[in-house]
DNA sequence: CCCTGATTCGC
DNA sequence: GCGAATCAGG
């Protein structure tokens, strides 16, 4: 597979939309996961949390080279002129600020026929008005800065309570047994979701399952268990 | 062990 | 330019 345009796009649009390298790759088809991030980061789609990469001290060789090549020991300079309380981090993102529901209340309070009690909130006292019309407020009368909106991400839907912990079928890999739980459309249809026996898409037990011995023509044996239309067993 | 992204370096 | 191999942290 190469990198067509289209395919470009893709992974720029999934890269940015934080899908892992290995999700992008699996989505693309016909790549690795390093094919994706050797590519994110020819294109400079760098940045992205690194779970090896968090701080911007470069302390050592973060990675000594397997060729220590020209080490350049240069960075002793910069070590020396770096302050001792490091600056703000430029590439980590703003820390979050605490965010005040009281500000936009995502709920309306719970009604009871108790006292209504609206706690008659302090408005700022005005001082004067000022030219123009702006209303003067006193210096401890500044009205707290309005918290920006939370961070919002898009996150996929939150799977049913039914399924919550199971495997569904967007968790199968191949070391995932996928021997079916339940049936499909039931609300709780999931996958077994165990260590496969290495080599075979379920674990030991399924195999167990899925594999009977071959028996000699004319053997006696015991009916199956039929797929459908018999008792359901879970 | 599994996962993650970063980096290197031969092709 | 590409990506396997490797590194390093969770």
């Amino acid at each position: 597979m190469s990198w067509t345009d289209e395919r470009i796009d893709q992974l720029k649009g999934m890269w940015e939309r934080g899908l892992t390298a290995s999700q992008i790759a699996e989505e693309l088809g016909g790549v690795s996961r390093n094919a994706v991030i050797g590519k994110a980061h020819r294109l400079g789609l760098q940045s992205r949390p690194s779970p090896v990469k968090a701080n911007d001290a470069p302390k050592k060789a973060a990675v000594p080279p397997r060729k220590p090549a020209s080490a350049a020991p240069a960075t002793e300079v910069e070590a020396a002129q770096r302050p001792a309380t490091p600056a703000p981090v430029a590439e980590a993102p703003a820390p979050v600020r605490a965010f005040t529901p009281a500000a936009a209340p995502a709920a309306p309070a719970p009604v009871t026929d108790e006292a209504p009690v609206v706690a008659p909130k302090p408005q700022p006292r005005i001082v004067s008005v000022g030219p123009g019309g702006f209303l003067r407020q006193g210096p401890g009368d500044q009205q707290a800065p309005i918290p920006p909106a939370p961070p919002r991400r898009l996150v996929p839907a939150k799977p049913s309570a039914e399924i919550a912990g199971k495997t569904s079928l967007l968790d199968l890999t191949e070391r995932i047994c996928k021997w079916p739980m339940g049936h499909p459309g039931e609300p709780d249809f999931h996958f077994c979701g165990e260590a496969v026996n290495p080599g075979f898409p379920y674990c030991v037990e399924h195999c167990g399952r899925a594999y009977q011995a071959q028996l000699p023509r004319g053997t006696r044996r015991p009916p199956p268990p039929l797929p459908f239309g018999g008792p359901r067993v879970r």
